[in-house]
DNA sequence: AAGTGGTCTAGACCACGCG
DNA sequence: GCGTGGTCTAGACCACTTT
């Protein structure tokens, strides 16, 4: 996506170089007036870059010795927040059940929307996660449309939003807030699903923060349990 | 603590007239070239302190407009992790149903346990958290007694594991994996929750690690989620 | 048009890590 | 001593909001 402004275009540069493996893990990026050079511009703008993959957990800076690459996997350790393509250790084949579509907000919500969000339409798509062709998972999905267009189903990176995202548009899942609840399987959902009415359902509403202040990331997902746990993690 | 740069300077003096009210909740701050001139130093620097404001959660930023103060909220990420004290908002009383004592452990575990685990006995007590004198929570907590001496129900600080460990014996929180599942209430848990046998139930096995590594603390929670969800977030 | 924040230039000096 | 990142100066032009 557009890179309209240098500091994002050096951001871009050097992501895309740790995602590929061209700045190692454990290797220093190359120092900011070598930078400077590189993009021909100064250290302000240089800094500026490096201080938003700082923020977004890509380098650590060491002070007289350099710009660090990190394991990128390092605090997320919250699968959820990886999404379902890394939550759950088996195989798993998502579908695209709704494809992006600008619609208006849903009116139950855990979260409250921001005055920008409210205004704004917003894009919704559904997704269904099956593990060895059954069914676990379905998760509504829904963002501000004033913020970034609906993303093609046809281009999502290998079926997952946030891979898209990071990779498409620059921009990080930054954290999430949850709300779990147990609930029974209403006739819609057990027939998605394929599981006897009135199951017991894990239902998650969560929020994700990104990168991009305005955006959030909405989502609500209900997964039947008795097969396959979601897991999670954290780190300090 | 020292405010050794000027940023710093800038920041703790817009802080503390935010905190104090001097700066109101919805008001702008002094425009940047204002505080320059508050300051005698440039944009740089001001933006340098606005902008970790802003990370902070202080103020939030209106091209053209300026920068206004913001509700200051609490957020203190991992609720989960820091226990149930922090996961929910209303008041929570916790009862210690079963004190501290050694065991054998439980035949039924997520989490495998590591040799040491393995060859030691366990402490074993169980919670049950209510909210307005209705049970919420039935909590099993398991660690190694090898690691750990039973700690005196009595000496809970707060009621909060957690902040004994802390407090008490240096220990810190480091992670925590988590499984979720939503199951049935049997019998005897529709009667500690005093809910319908059947109702749906959100299920929590929990392994936490600590900043001893040989100490893991288990737990496994059943909330009655219908009036209360459980609330989790993270930060990256 | 005037004022605000957003980006950027072209320097400077300092503190830290390493040889 | 030299290269690195950390802080700072003194400007400039642009995009956005308000009057």
């Amino acid at each position: 996506m557009a890179n309209k402004t240098k500091y994002r275009e050096i951001m871009g540069y050097i992501k895309e170089r740790i995602q590929t493996g061209n700045y190692a893990v454990g290797s220093f990026l190359p120092s900011e007036n070598e930078l400077c050079q590189q993009f021909n511009t100064t250290r302000t703008t240089v800094r500026r870059a490096l201080e938003e993959l700082l923020r977004e957990g890509f380098i650590q800076k060491e002070h007289g010795r350099g710009s660090k690459v990190l394991e990128r996997s390092k605090s997320l350790g919250l699968l959820t927040v990886k999404g379902f393509s890394g939550a759950i250790d088996y195989d798993v084949n998502t579908v695209i059940s709704v494809p992006p579509n600008i619609t208006s907000w849903p009116t139950m919500r855990s979260f409250a929307l921001s005055d920008t969000e409210e205004a704004s339409d917003c894009v919704y798509f559904q997704r269904i996660r099956n593990i060895n062709g059954k069914p676990v998972v379905v998760e509504d999905n829904w963002y501000a449309a004033s913020v970034l267009e609906p993303i093609d189903a046809a281009d999502f990176v290998e079926g997952s939003f946030f891979k898209t995202l990071s990779q498409k548009h620059l921009i990080e899942i930054m954290g999430a807030e949850q709300e779990l609840r147990a609930i029974t399987a209403t006739a819609e959902l057990a027939k998605k699903l394929q599981v006897a009415v009135n199951s017991p359902i894990l239902h998650i509403t969560v929020r994700f923060r990104t990168s991009l202040p305005e955006l959030n990331l909405y989502g609500a997902l209900y997964c039947t349990t008795t097969e396959y746990p979601i897991r999670n993690s954290y780190s300090v």
